[in-house]
RNA sequence: GCGUCGGUGGCAGAGUGGUCAAUUGCAAUUGGCUGUAAACCAAUCGGAUUUAUCCUACGUAGGUUCGAAUCCUACCCGGCGCA
């Protein structure tokens, strides 16, 4: 019996609605999943996710393993206990980092592309200092793993699939990622390919790592990672091999440009098997989540809704404001009239721009809890409309009033 | 009253004869943020503009000089000291 297990519940073409089974309980999907990479969902405490209606976090293994380190997070009785969240955990492999710490470095591309594109340095095989100062990264890749240099005290260290395992093992979430190699999505498609094959190879390994730790198996599920950048027949064939594995679950990371997102998710979906969940990685905005839901992923994590408050930006339904912005210093109006959120109830547009304004932590706690908040209702009110039969028609909707345009 | 130090763009504070419309920080204005090196980053920040330039500006008024925020004189204002 595997530890983490999903049933389908209602379909509506490649959308569909189900139950994911943890060993710290159910998630009712499409879910959406904060991120509270150093073990703490930015200025929001369990008890607020609870209310806002989390019901799963994630947190990442390259943070953790730097401070403060795996074993404190696993004498402390592992993720979810340490950070006092009593419900379903995952963790990210750290793959993410290989590429922000990488080709991302000091740049100021994003893992979706938009507009002009430049030609990156791609990895290098050598680690020493001057590689790194000719590179400009904090992280180089090589076929068997990637060295990173710390990003809190320059200290040099090294990811493998087995050693991420290993870490993720120890942060002991429900749920744990292979470990991958995110590309930027201005790599070229050579390169899409070749860090493709490898993010293959680890996946495997990962895979391997993981099974043959049998305690870990009874607690701990593994997903596996889908690349290929924008280009769908990478996408497919990727689908096709991760999901040839005996992995728990799948994750869809990476990069694209905003135009190819659909046709590499549709890529890759149809390619993996119904039966189990699929992650879609550091999604996302509204109009990406309803996306990925209608195309028939069940989990999406993205660090946007805790960022973008924190920075001054909230979601309404007629689409983002920026308060710090001069007209929200008068506007005794709430945050958004559509959209009222459990804890942030009588706050008004002009308090909350007032204390961004004036630095007050509140503001950006008032924020981050608006914007969570109204991602998590976002995708909880698309699965009820699933479960209603009328999701095209929300979708439809909201993003007609989110973004004033058709889909 | 005498002496002394000082008055610079919204604020703080550099500059002490030309490379100064004036370093820097803050504030302000506007962008950006999608598996968090992110309570962060970027641009703008006297006026006009054909963005080459032109005008107005470093307490006020004069002066020296080819040229002054920078030197000189007077005045006004402020800190400190002595009366």
């Amino acid at each position: 019996m595997r530890p983490i297990s999903f049933k389908t519940e209602t379909t509506k073409g490649t959308a569909r609605t189900g139950i994911l089974s943890t060993p710290h309980g159910d998630i009712q999907t499409p879910a959406f999943v904060p991120v509270g990479t150093k073990a703490g969902v930015k200025g929001i405490l369990p008890e607020q996710l609870l209310s806002l209606g989390a019901q799963v976090v994630l947190a990442n293994t390259y943070h953790l393993y730097l401070q403060p380190g795996e074993s404190t997070v696993k004498d402390g009785g592992g993720l979810g206990n340490f950070m006092g969240w009593s419900g379903p955990t995952m963790t990210d492999s750290g793959g993410f980092q290989v590429f922000s710490l990488g080709a991302a470095f000091g740049r100021t591309i994003t893992k979706i592309a938009k507009g002009e594109e430049d030609t990156v340095t791609q990895g290098v095989s050598v680690f020493d200092e001057e590689v790194q100062s000719q590179h400009g990264q904090l992280a180089v890749i090589d076929e068997q793993g990637v060295t990173f240099t710390s990003h809190l005290d320059g200290s040099l260290h090294r990811f493998t699939p087995e050693r991420s395992v290993e870490i993720q093992h120890s942060l002991g979430a429900d749920m744990f990622f292979a470990f991958d190699e995110c590309t930027s999505p201005t790599e070229p498609y050579a390169y899409q390919k070749e860090a493709m094959e490898r993010t293959h190879k680890w996946a495997e390994r990962s895979l391997k790592a993981h099974r043959q730790n049998l305690e870990a198996n009874r607690k701990q599920g593994i997903f596996g990672i889908v690349q290929g950048g924008r280009y769908e027949d990478l996408r497919t064939e990727s689908a096709k091999e991760i999901a040839s594995m005996d992995f728990d679950g799948f994750g869809i990371g990476g990069s694209f440009s905003k135009e190819d997102m659909m046709g590499a998710l549709q890529a890759a979906v149809q390619h993996l098997p119904k039966e189990k969940p699929r992650h879609f990685l550091g999604i996302g905005e509204p109009g990406d989540l309803l996306l990925g839901i209608a195309e028939g992923m069940d989990t999406f994590d993205c660090v946007a809704a805790t960022r973008l408050g924190r920075h001054g930006t909230i979601y309404t339904k007629r689409g983002p404001i920026h308060l710090k912005t001069e007209k929200y210093k008068s506007e005794h109006e709430p945050l958004d009239t559509e959209t009222i959120i459990p804890g942030t109830e009588g706050f008004s547009r002009a308090y909350v721009s007032h204390l961004l304004r004036s630095g007050e932590m509140l503001g950006q706690i008032i924020a981050s809890l608006h914007n969570l908040g109204f991602i998590i209702r976002l995708v909880d009110e698309a699965r009820a409309a699933l479960h209603a039969g009328n999701f095209d028609e929300y979708r439809r909707d909201f993003v007609y009033t989110y973004y004033g345009r058709t889909l």
